[in-house]
DNA sequence: TTGAAAGCGCTACCAA
DNA sequence: TTGGTAGCGCTTTCAA
């Protein structure tokens, strides 16, 4: 077998090889009905020979238009950034929309890689803790479209979000129908809105809630934290601003020689896989809806023909899940 | 506060406002030295000015490279992925790299999604079972540079993988030494390569291994099957592809009366982070290290001016994670 | 050090 | 139905 060409062919080659006009090889790979059934079967013969594909960057540019939107989040770390982003790339495929990820993690220059970013897309999602309000005005006032996810609302921009303060509110009056009194959070509510959303749920039924803020919100993070507030006169309960935190604790507890839930409760947010077999009392996220939400309304805003519509918010539900870490005997039965 | 233009600047408004033309604009913008720090001053104010971001499209376009990258994996389900990915985007990015991804979760049209993809990149790194040989050797015959991950070598193209075979021996040694003998594999060898390394390694030890084909990996495809298993004349170990299908044996175990590991063994892959939790025996993959491999060898292979250096592969080592699930008493002390 | 202009590969408008 | 051609916005010679 001959080696293939090394070099791209470009759309000038079919139109020699079929013996047409570039202007008709555009319109035959195309589906254009403006070329006949025959001279189409003709070009596409020869565009097949030929190996052709289409530059996407001649493409885009001719058609001012990328064919692409992206997604900016904080890390992948931990199931639940994984989980949003697949559903946001499931539902982009629909819509034949391909996807570019920009995980910021933290980095100084975040601003920059989101600009970057931009400059590649049509349209961009962005979660939580990445870029601040200033950088999404700016970006909003080039018009391109923006949908905001699990982070808080920049006044003329949608917003996708997950139910935090009431579900919190229904994790404290559980918590407190098993009798615990001294609880202590485990988050830090300036780091992140979801996590503000938790706490200021827990504060409207717990006055007394004392926070721990945390900078990581990894397992080893929660360990470390747990280690300092179990030393001395530990709480009745931990609520934890995530399940990886509060897998944290469970590991530390059990070091401390500590029984949960008899000597300690903890709970965490986000029922990870990993949370139903560490018997994990936590709350239900939709990531998977979360992330396809977000992208079906960039994908409106994208094709919207013009119509510069009301920003628009929705807040999706989300709900307890009550394992064996909260406490026994659950007030309202248990599982 | 004005509004902000809504239609994004050009390099020709850069120009005129600066009074200079577009070639010095491209320079002063990009660093050269070919321009006076006076000159480059003004321009920036300029750019600055009027909100300019280069259009990529056009600079791709014209400097025939996309500065960005691509992977491709069956799916983002389940942490293992996620972290692949993940470490593959933190590595990507370091070489000021953007990355697209694609899902192919079984799509019929894998093969064009991939291709468009390939028309957007400088490179492509493909996972596992996605698309065939022949697509990656079409791909690779266009000068593509493409590097291979947890799948089979193709000729010519680099492969980084994680071992298989042979911890699976030392996985069936460990088993066997723990009294057990009538074993059953859960999982489709057939179905990926990494399957079927670990197939061949367990089997390579244990000569009587029964498989059982799985279509899915996830936790419920693991219950079902188990179901179907420990119904009549159950085996005494179950040796699972990966470690959501041995999670979901040890529910169905539960469900069925068996105490795990007394009366039945059961062991995963992949050491995710509830194996720890639900005492699962397991093998650990490196799985940042493994896509930030991928990212680092195709970003050689991009880079490299020339020079078709020879194919190359990598394994990288798994470690054989022992907890409570595999046995009583283990051989070689516990955890 | 700067500018003019020729591409890069395509789409889409205007004629034919 | 087809072809000619003017952009799309940038980089990069080649001259000045």
């Amino acid at each position: 077998m001959a080696m293939k060409a090394l070099t791209k062919a470009t759309i000038y080659e079919v139109a020699q090889l079929a013996g047409v006009s570039i202007a008709t090889v555009s319109r035959a790979l195309r589906d254009s009905d403006l070329v006949t059934a025959q001279t189409r079967e003709r070009v596409r013969a020869a565009a097949r020979q030929l190996h052709f594909t289409p530059s996407r960057p001649a493409r885009s540019l001719a058609e001012g238009r990328h064919a692409a939107n992206g997604i900016v989040f904080p890390d992948l770390v931990g199931p639940y950034y994984a989980e949003v982003v697949l559903g946001y790339e499931a539902a982009a495929a629909g819509f034949g929309s391909s996807v570019l990820i920009l995980a910021t993690r933290g980095r100084g220059d975040a601003e920059a890689a989101v600009r970057e970013l931009a400059g590649r897309v049509d349209g961009l999602t962005v979660m939580g803790q990445t870029v601040g309000d200033d950088v999404i005005r700016s970006l909003a006032a080039t018009g391109l479209p923006i949908v905001l996810l699990a982070r808080d609302p920049v006044p003329g921009v949608d917003t996708v979000r997950a139910r935090n303060a009431r579900t919190a509110e229904a994790l404290a009056a559980h918590l407190l129908d098993h009798g615990h009194r001294r609880i202590t959070f485990l988050g830090d509510p300036a780091g992140s809105p979801d996590v503000a959303g938790r706490y200021a749920g827990l504060k409207a039924r717990i006055p007394g809630l004392h926070a721990v803020p945390l900078t990581d919100f990894d397992l080893p993070a929660g360990e470390r934290a747990a280690h300092a507030i179990l030393r001395g006169d530990p709480p009745d309960a931990v609520v934890c601003a995530n399940d990886e935190v509060a897998l944290g604790v469970l590991l530390a507890a059990g070091q401390a020689g500590l029984r949960v839930p008899e000597d300690l409760a903890v709970t965490g947010w986000d029922d990870l896989l990993a949370a139903r077999f560490a018997g994990l009392t936590t709350v239900r996220q939709p990531m998977r809806e979360l992330g396809a939400t977000a992208a079906r309304w960039l994908n409106r805003r994208i094709t919207a023909d013009h119509q510069p519509t009301a920003a628009r918010r929705r807040i999706l539900p989300t709900q307890l899940v009550v394992r064996r870490s909260c406490g026994l005997h659950p007030p309202e039965g248990h599982r």
